[in-house]
DNA sequence: TTCATTTGTCGTAATAAGAGACAAAGAACG
DNA sequence: CGTTCTTTGTCTCTTATTACGACAAATGAA
């Protein structure tokens, strides 16, 4: 029950009915690809006639083609409709604190090439000169992708809505930097930035086929040198009115607790970040600059993951530490938002076997009714890439987007 | 940017167009009464024949009418529409710990007769049994209110969406408490139920008129007896997957903090409840069951307003750490949602003018970024009867509520 | 070969927006 | 007092799109 916005409403004009139904034909063809038309109609409910009508528009528009025909067991073959990403592609760009990745996807967001990276120089003007260098390379190196429809680059950090300039991004150093307009006047292609949290997120709501809970309510939780979190309501991120919401990692579990380098104290980040797994394992803080031995500074989660599972008794009581307060701050979003699921990606999740049974208790904990505490969590490898899909999302995903309405 | 559902959308009809500008039109109506047809078309940017065309089905179903003529400077008079709120009201119920209340409201949330009430009596059905007396008789004595077009109720608890079943309300001890059905059988008429932070969330959007941030992301936070949040996205009340979403009263402050009644500890709620102040004040857990001497337990948040504002140094004390707690708490929420405007009620507001340096200074204590510190409060006194005009929006919005697209 | 089935297209009807003409009502002005 | 101009609300015509049904083409089964 949507209240319509007296101050900023969109009349149906003639041509609305036709984009509706338009968009919810292009979104049918892209999750039950091959389909044909006349299984377009059933599963809309509408007439073939109808149907044709879109599709010829879809296909004078180059969306979609007409591919083989396909089986049946009588009557008419079916011609076979797809999403039409043949010669075109995206670039997909993470940029993290120390690595820098790069992927190139269709219009659907399947790979097309291998990922690469390089370090990532947190200067912004250097950066975004090492980056065109490394998408024009690619795009030449590999000319059967086709043309380039865009760049959608995920940051670890605010991203203001309007300008697209980085507001904060504290792991980076990063205050008021703008890197949309360099790169696309660098690289002559139309550029889209968006925080890892939300990009994580978006990611998962467009992969989705046929999963009725991935579209509603959800969640994406990433554990990592921060922590991002990207929330959907009703299939839509949920941005606020500054394009920040979202920020669970600095909802405090103890506003007396360890200091957090957003300057305040307690927040969720400060207890389950890498850092702040690793710092219990070695009982002291290591943020503070003071001189760390060399195992210390190049250690890693998945390291004291090894040692956990080599029966290190410290190590084993960091991760559990860390799965409490997961749990704990899982409890939080629980509370406050209700999701149907929550995806959870980052290094600690590789060892999601281990954590997960003391997770769920935390979360049971303080979650508020027994069905709350039953949320479904999913984990997601890095292996699947989510912030590299989530900026490959950034781009193909308007094109399927609902039109907006009333 | 939403994503279509690919397992339930709606397919745009002939009718569609039509229902949306129909509902546009409507809800115009509603905000610009009285209003003329053209100028209808003027704001809705179409043309005064399809107005007309609309204007004449909303009035064939009565639900608007054509009142005077209105005066202009030159040309042909124009003929206002109204909102046909004659002859029809709706019945709001507010359910609290101690008390019940009851108002008559017209369709679009005018109060039509004096708020009423009576002690709650905690037992569900004997609640429900004088409660459909009062209804009946309150309809009975004011004939000229019209046909009861349906009873909103508001409880303090959470509540199943699918059978409006009340799962948990702690503060009256209910459980799984079946509210709905045996309303609308005693009397006759649709009753609707719904959580008391989301009803008065809704009031706010609803009530607002011309005012383009109330409708957009707005949160409500009402500090009693316990806090109850609701969350408005786009225009919608935040539900999440079982209509529990918005429970920030259960996030923590501190989890090593003071118990609260939910089972967990360190919940806001537990900090800033009007209890949770009064104890503070009194320098003891006034949920523990010791005997208390006859001044606390009559002693109420107003009454420690009053002392403060003589000057009892431990009023204020007390006063002023709740101040701090509740801008702990909001920037929780400004960090998770970031609402274009927060809207507080509860008996704590009437101190407004002393707490709120301190509520703002908390809140930019954790807030993550300046904007986000500015974030608009707006506070709400309880002489508007949020509640009550929530639970009448129940009943009244679905009329007016965008039609599901897409 | 015949028949049933399925696909995709075509033609017609129904519905609603887009555009503009027009009558009615009334103020301004000579 | 009559003329002119403005404004409102209705009406007609056009265009676009869905709704419905018919039909040809394709194809396997009897």
């Amino acid at each position: 029950m949507r209240k319509i916005n007296p101050n900023n409403f969109h009349v149906a004009t003639r041509g609305t009915s036709r984009e509706i139904n338009r968009q919810i034909a292009l979104n049918l063809v892209r999750t039950h690809q091959p389909i044909s038309r006349a299984d377009l109609a059933r599963i809309m409910g509408v007439r073939r006639g109808a149907v044709s009508l879109i599709v010829n528009d879809l296909l004078a528009e180059g969306l979609i083609f007409e591919g083989a025909t396909g089986e049946s067991h009588r009557g008419r073959k079916p011609t076979f409709l797809y999403i039409d990403s043949r010669e075109r592609c995206v670039v997909a760009v993470d940029i993290r604190v120390t690595r820098t990745s790069l992927m190139v996807t269709d219009l659907i967001g399947r790979q097309l090439v291998a990922t690469s990276g390089f370090p990532t120089d947190r200067d912004p003007k250097r950066l975004v000169a090492e980056l065109s260098k490394r998408i024009k390379k690619v795009l030449s190196e590999h000319k059967e992708v086709g043309e380039c429809k865009g760049v959608g680059v995920v940051v670890p950090g605010m991203v203001d809505r309007a300008t697209s300039r980085v507001i904060h991004a504290p792991t980076l150093g990063w205050r008021d930097v703008e890197i949309r307009e360099s790169l696309a006047s660098a690289t002559g292609l139309p550029v889209h930035v968006e925080n890892s949290g939300k990009a994580c997120a978006l990611a998962q709501i467009w992969a989705a086929r046929g999963d009725a809970a991935a579209t509603g309510d959800v969640v994406f939780v990433s554990v990592s040198d921060g922590i991002g979190v990207g929330i959907v309501v009703n299939g839509e991120i949920l941005r606020g009115r500054h394009n920040i919401a979202g920020e669970f990692g600095h909802v405090p579990l103890s506003i007396d607790g360890p200091r957090c380098p957003c300057g305040a104290t307690g927040c969720w980040e400060a207890y389950i970040s890498n850092l702040a797994t690793l710092s219990r394992y070695f009982g002291r803080n290591l943020r503070e600059a003071k001189p760390a031995a060399a195992e210390v500074t190049t250690f890693t989660i998945e390291d004291l993951i090894v040692r956990a599972r080599a029966g290190d008794a410290k190590a084993v009581a960091a991760i559990e530490a860390t799965a409490r307060y997961l749990g704990l701050g899982l409890a939080s979003i629980v509370n406050a938002v209700d999701p149907a699921r929550i995806y959870i990606g980052g290094e600690i999740i590789a060892a999601w076997d281990l954590i997960e049974p003391d997770v769920r208790a935390a979360l049971a904990e303080r979650a508020l009714s027994p069905d709350a505490a039953k949320t479904e969590i999913r984990v997601v490898s890095l292996e699947d890439q989510p912030r590299l899909r989530g900026a490959a999302a950034l781009v193909t995903a308007p094109a399927f987007a609902a039109p907006p309405i009333a």
